[in-house]
DNA sequence: TGTGATAGTTCGGAAGTACCGAACTACCGG
DNA sequence: CCGGTAGTTCGGTACTTCCGAACTATCACA
């Protein structure tokens, strides 16, 4: 097992932000952290709303969030704790990455509403 | 050669976006697109900046970006006109593809600077 | 009409990426 | 050292991307 990789914040990229953040689960993922006032272990999101998820596919899903430099892992004991990264972030990837949680927010929440009125009219 | 398919307004989403704009080529053509005050005809972008896209994967390109509702493309003659769609942007997408587009932005310019300091410091 | 030219699309194969189960490694508590 | 829990790596299959070659669509003009 090599160390966990965590690029500088010269070396993040938009392309790897919006990689990242296209897939809805790291998105969910990415938005659960950051609302948490916690770090969050991996494990806690091998089922998440709907969907279960793999625990050998949600290892890859949090290499790529890491990667992309959105979040950092840091080993405790025998699990991983996850934050966001501020650092990064607030400088200059803070207005794009709210940009991009806000739609998915709005988004889920334009879903709900069209799922709810189409179950009222049958 | 099946008519140019363009989504409705509701079914365009946030992966879509993030997906399409995620790489750097299509981002740089919708840039383009979006400050030319003309439509954009496909074959404009051949050639860019630096790289020679081949007509094949310009074609997909295209196809990915209309596809996410970010361009509309209309036949003229023997030309795709490309334009982008203002509808969707606007209302719900608008802050969204704008914060990407500077994030595009800003890159470019950091990655500019720090070619032209390095090139100095020789 | 037919021929040539130009703009874009489709096809097919090679290269790359994603997904997921199974086997593995790392760490801790007794 | 054992057993259990948390995560990673491996390997195969499935999907995606890239690009050249062949194709289709449209126009202009004889």
């Amino acid at each position: 097992m090599r160390p966990l990789f965590h690029p500088a914040s010269e070396d993040i990229t938009v392309e790897g932000i919006l990689h990242a953040l296209s897939d809805p689960v790291r998105a969910q993922i990415y938005a659960e952290i950051a609302k948490a006032d916690c770090p969050q272990i991996c494990s806690a999101f091998l089922e998440m709303s709907d969907r279960v998820v793999p625990k050998s596919t949600l290892s890859q899903h949090f290499k790529v969030l890491r990667e992309a430099g959105l979040i950092r892992s840091e080993r405790r004991g025998v699990e991983l704790q996850n934050t966001i990264r501020h650092d990064a972030n607030q400088e200059c990837w803070g207005k794009l990455i709210q940009a991009i949680m806000q739609a998915h927010k709005d988004q889920t929440e334009r879903r709900r509403r069209t799922r709810r009125k189409r179950s009222i009219s049958r």
